[in-house]
DNA sequence: TCTGGGGTCCTAGGACCC
DNA sequence: TCTGGGGTCCTAGGACCC
């Protein structure tokens, strides 16, 4: 019988704030979307405020002002980095790993005795050397452990580990019984809902439904998690990360944009960002999308999205094939008169590099166009994102991000650097 | 005034083929 | 009178995750 645990940073974001203010401890925080729009992270302390999570930012602006909450712009320099250091850590406690998620990461501990100890002191060492507060939940499937863990975070007896090996058959049941179905992975708002139509409540109530009701009723992915509860495994460990099949760049503005150029140099830097992402997984794409919209919640502004996928004549990964293409895209979708909120661009039909099939009519790109990127590729690694760039990407600026509260990006900048007296 | 940015998988239905 | 059936591929849309 395997055994999976899975083990999560507590409010990662706002743990990763706090990892570095230590004048932080026991207070309210709270970290912001992109645009400092909704709330994503929050502390406990925030949480007992009743602050929920994904709402807009200006709805509970006041009520932060009033309790002295913290409020961080996000800082994914930061959490990203973090995110790294806290899976070698977490790794280093496993048979295999499994890094599921910024902040969460299943491993196998088959085999290991002891466990509660063996959980306690992995918690105990990722806080020491982190400076991340975790919990760790362990169960016989991947959906047993999330739940697990689920049960590690609300129930404050269980003291941040929990195993459902440690309670006998009776009260696994009872706890089951105390758990929403919505908590349980894999089911949303939508399936919870037809779920309770049809009497099912409790992640109890699903562990005992009928899987073949539930298959005609869903489909086969509801009907895997109905047979993981019930120990069987159907999801396996995935070691090793499978290469994306879509790549999306895409972002708000903080403020509506209406004229072409300054979209133009948005489209071109997702369009690099895009490439960029592309590369680093040695990858090709044969499509690139472009979309805009406008800011659907003002309900009396005109409405408009403009979407279009250009085909490329070779597989690329080059900065410029792809921002040519681009920007093809979004000539052909503007409109003026509207006021633009968002613009994206989406690399589909991805391959790994080098295995793209030749047209015989047209010449092959240049060869020395790929030492280009590499070479744009490493200078930015080494020093910093965007040292070199397209021109077009600067043609106007108007368009970057709201982000009032960053805090410093303590651990990847030297001059933001973190300094001891 | 102010509302994120990524991803994956599954299903149904239509087009098309033999 | 009687008008097949099996298969694949593609797309759009819907659901989920963090």
């Amino acid at each position: 019988m395997p055994l999976f645990a899975l083990v999560d940073g507590n409010s990662f974001y706002a743990s990763c704030e706090r990892a570095f203010r230590p004048d932080l401890i026991g207070r309210p925080i709270v970290v912001l979307s992109n645009n400092d729009g909704c709330v994503v992270a929050r502390s406990a302390e925030a949480k007992a405020l009743g602050i929920k999570g994904f709402v807009p930012f200006f709805e509970i602006r006041d009520m932060c002002e009033r309790h002295g909450v913290a409020v961080f712009s996000s800082n994914y320099a930061l959490y990203g980095d973090m995110s790294k250091r806290m899976m070698v850590v977490i790794g280093g406690w496993g048979i295999e790993q499994e890094v599921y998620s910024v902040d969460e990461s299943f491993i196998t501990l088959d085999g290991i005795p002891n466990l509660k100890d063996y959980a306690t002191r992995l918690r105990a060492d990722v806080l020491q050397r982190v400076g991340i507060p975790t919990c760790v939940g362990i169960g016989t499937t991947k959906t047993l452990a999330k739940l697990a863990n689920h049960v590690g975070k609300k129930f404050p007896k269980a003291e941040g580990v929990f195993s459902w090996d440690w309670l006998t058959a009776d009260w696994q049941d009872k706890l089951m019984a105390r758990i929403e179905v919505g908590d349980v992975w894999g089911i949303g708002r939508r399936i919870s809902e037809k779920l309770g139509t049809m009497g099912i409540h409790t992640a109890l109530d699903l562990q005992r439904s009928d899987p073949r009701e539930i298959k005609r009723s869903f489909n086969v992915v509801v009907e895997r998690t109905v047979a993981e509860l019930n120990g069987v495994n159907c999801l396996a460990l995935e070691d090793v990360s499978p290469d994306k099949q879509q790549i999306i760049a895409s972002r708000s503005f903080a403020e509506l944009v209406g004229d072409f150029d300054t979209l133009a140099s948005a489209i071109s830097h997702h369009a690099c960002r895009a490439a960029e992402k592309l590369r680093q997984q040695n990858s090709a794409a044969r499509m690139v999308g472009v979309s805009i919209c406008t800011n659907p919640f003002r309900e009396r502004d005109s409405q408009y999205t403009g979407w279009i996928v250009i085909p490329l004549v070779h597989p690329s990964a080059d900065s410029a094939v792809i921002t040519h293409a681009a920007l093809a895209g979004l000539r052909a979708i503007y409109r003026k008169g509207y006021r633009y909120k968002k613009a994206g661009v989406i690399l589909t039909e991805i391959g790994p590099q080098g295995l793209e099939q030749r047209d015989l009519f047209v010449p092959l790109p240049d060869p020395r166009r790929a030492k280009v990127m590499a070479v744009m590729d490493r200078v930015n690694a080494e020093f910093g994102r965007g040292t070199l760039r397209l021109a077009s990407e600067q043609l106007q600026r108007g368009w970057a991000m709201r982000q009032e509260q960053r805090s410093p990006r303590w651990t990847t900048h030297w001059e933001e650097i973190i300094t001891v007296r």
